[in-house]
DNA sequence: AAATCTATGGTTAGCTG
DNA sequence: TCAGCTAACCATAGATT
């Protein structure tokens, strides 16, 4: 019930782009804002076949308990949650399936494409209804794992994506995940001693930092 | 100059989301959508402080030539052209300096935050214009080397982030990169001997896929 | 805390130069 | 090919439940 000579809504007011002060707002902008951005990226992937993945690490405030001065500095700050998309989700998720039998575990999404890929992408472009409820199954048996090595992600002192924190890790993703490693290892010192013709002439442009 | 009676512009149309089949207006598609992506990106970065990471792989239609059928389902599709940020990309481009500095390389966001890096983003945001000018000079010289990490992710086989097509990195970042990994895989092994509590229940909610 | 509502602000499809 | 335009679609701030 609207209150007469009150309007019931003022409808969405400009803002500047600062960060949202009010602890509450900010925390509701930013959920809904996440949710925009995922759609984004997904509209982005069926209309342009662009292979999109995305990371959003969700500042979860230190919740109450304020943190010890001391630790400042080092890792104090908000939680890990996030969310991760790629073309859309389900596409990703499809890919971890891949993975998921036998080969070893991804979860931010291993970017990049191949023919097979393409085509599972016009399919679903003209079933993405039907599809849908297919997914939701595998979905449930991926999350596990997805989770493990996103939080891996999120490691104490993180710097690349690749320096995964191997504690959250558990007995059975560890030996996967190890001999991944233990193969980009070789690859490495293989290439290693081969001459290097450093190609690409780093083009820049955009306002937004764009290569390629 | 518009003739009377026909309107100059219809206005954005609506539009199914679906492969837009007509090539040319799905490129410049692409290119406005992504760059909307990005400022998105950045906008939920600067006003909830949530760290995010993008990366756009552009997909470059074999451009002419159409690729020979026995490479089909190998890697003949588009090329990598893309677009990464985080908070924002000015954000990111910090941080690849600090690590230009002599740690490694990274490119493609670490992800994460230190309370050191909120405070600086905090500034940011009060003086978003002023820095902007400071920032382009460090963004030049984090192109080439960041260029390198991205083609090395848009490897022949990827699977994972960590597992990057070494081949394309130089002489100057193998060494570095090499040891990033050495320490990963000491520090894997480490934690492989301790008892795991896998803590983490997996919580799914969302129809974004989306843990934590 | 999460879902719904609505007026606006912002994004962008299709043109045009 | 790329920038600019404009109308219309879409996202969302703030309020309400």
């Amino acid at each position: 019930m609207v209150k007469p000579g009150k309007k019931t809504s003022r409808g969405r007011q400009k803002i500047e782009i600062r960060r949202i002060e009010k602890k509450e707002s900010r925390q509701v902008t930013q959920c809904k804002r996440k949710g925009g951005l995922l759609k984004k990226a997904s509209e982005l992937h069926l209309l342009c076949g662009a292979h999109v993945a995305i990371i959003v690490f969700k500042r979860t405030e230190p919740e109450g308990k304020e943190v010890p001065v001391a630790r400042r500095g080092k890792r104090d700050d908000g939680g890990i949650a996030f969310a991760m998309g790629t073309p859309s989700v389900d596409h990703v998720l499809r890919r971890c399936t891949l993975l998921h039998a036998g080969e070893g575990l991804t979860a931010v999404e291993d970017v990049g494409a191949v023919a097979a890929e393409r085509a599972v992408m016009e399919a679903r472009a003209r079933e993405t209804e039907q599809t849908r409820a297919l997914v939701e199954a595998e979905k449930a048996r991926n999350d596990a794992i997805g989770e493990k090595v996103l939080q891996a992600v999120e490691v104490s002192g993180r710097r690349f994506w690749w320096e995964v924190d191997v504690g959250v890790l558990g007995d059975a993703e560890l030996p996967v995940f190890t001999s991944q490693l233990q193969r980009l290892r070789e690859s490495v010192q293989l290439q290693a001693n081969k001459p290097q013709t450093s190609a690409t002439p780093a083009a820049v442009a955009a306002p937004w930092h764009q290569l390629g």
